[in-house]
DNA sequence: AAGACGGGGTT
DNA sequence: AACCCAGTCTT
């Protein structure tokens, strides 16, 4: 394995930097939140594109960011505006706790920092949401300073590049230090999403283009690139079951509840549900009194970060005059979609529909 | 240091 | 259907 000491200065031409900048130049992706070339990005756009793009892809973050910038365009704009509005905004996107941090985060800077966002990774490290990796990849893209960008695509470049067999996330230090020697001065946000880039479309997880790789020749790795980096072995997921309940009163509204701020799918909304539970039988008892309770044919299933689950879903309907518990409310068909809906909750409303 | 926290893509 | 991917915050 090249020695860290002995690269090329990241700033003397034909380093790896130079090579991935050259390449960067050429084939450069035209994506919503990038600037075009020699323009300065906007650093609300490069905060907005880089909070949502944290453990979610390109083509799935594209119509979401349009449609942020459609309703606020600036960090403001977001700051002024209800935290609901923004769930319902980012429903689909997963990990609500980004939501909410981008909320929070977006009145910060408004209140505090007179609607501009802090030009140094120190700086920005202090704002909700934004940890090591978003605070470089600001630093570096919007404001050009040079920092150390280290997320996935890095992570597996270098691993790759220095054939680095050691299993993340123990590897995951000398990852990063090796990042740091191979980050130029010039140019650094460029450099930031050259790498991220060739980490993307060309030294991918599984079947990488080495023959179309700007860096190939350097690349320590080549033999063996599909193994690295190397993970540890993660802890299978165990299932948990429960029963949501589909209740719905003579004029066809349907019952709703906001659920608890922190935690699993925090301050989104949801039929209400049983708890999920691993090893029992879940509760069948809905929260209001019904005249009748039929359960559907089929299941909702869904997969979580940590967990499988298994949904039962009851049809339950009630008096005309039946009350919605707190933090729940009736909700007519033609509303539905002005309620922040998690993806497992579409399921339940897809599925209850379609019986229905 | 370890676990919580979604959803989409690939095989 | 099973597996893979992966930043930030909390505990």
């Amino acid at each position: 394995m090249p020695k860290a000491q002995e690269l090329a200065d990241p700033d003397s031409p034909g380093s790896a930097a130079d090579r991935l900048l050259a390449w960067y130049d050429r084939s450069r992706r035209r994506l919503p939140w990038r600037s075009d070339p020699g323009e300065c990005a906007d650093p609300y756009h490069v905060w907005l594109s880089e909070i949502m793009l944290q453990q979610t892809t390109v083509a799935t973050v594209g119509p979401y960011f349009q449609r942020f910038l459609e309703k606020w365009p600036t960090v403001e704009a977001l700051a002024a505006a209800p935290l609901d509005d923004v769930l319902h905004a980012w429903a689909g996107l997963g990990y609500y706790a980004r939501a909410r941090n981008l909320h929070k985060c977006a009145r910060t800077v408004a209140s505090s920092h007179n609607g501009v966002f802090p030009d140094t990774e120190d700086a920005l490290l202090t704002l909700p949401g934004i940890g090591r990796y978003t605070a470089a990849a600001v630093a570096a893209i919007a404001f050009g300073r040079r920092a150390v960008v280290v997320d996935g695509n890095v992570e597996r470049v270098m691993a790759r590049l220095f054939r680095v067999g050691e299993p993340l996330p123990d590897s995951k230090p000398a990852l990063t230090a090796l990042a740091d020697k191979c980050t130029p001065t010039a140019r650094a946000g460029d450099y930031a999403q050259a790498v991220m880039d060739v980490g993307a479309t060309i030294c991918t997880p599984k079947r990488p283009k080495c023959t179309i790789c700007p860096i190939v020749d350097l690349c320590a790795g080549r033999d063996i690139a599909e193994t690295l980096p190397a993970r540890k072995p993660k802890p299978q997921k165990p299932t948990r079951r429960g029963v949501a309940f589909w209740i719905v009163r003579p004029d066809g509204a349907v019952l709703f509840r906001r659920r608890t701020e922190s935690g699993l799918l925090g301050g989104m909304m949801e039929p209400p549900s049983s708890d999920w539970v691993a090893d029992a039988e879940p509760e069948t008892a809905p929260p209001v009194e019904t005249i009748d309770q039929t359960p559907l044919v089929g299941t909702v299933r869904h997969t979580f970060t940590h967990f499988h689950l298994e949904l039962a879903i009851h049809h339950c309907r009630v008096e005309g005059d039946t009350e919605a518990p707190q933090d729940a409310r009736w909700v007519m068909p033609d509303r539905f979609g002005d309620l922040a809906l998690p993806t497992v909750m579409k399921k339940i409303v897809r599925h209850a529909m379609k019986a229905g």
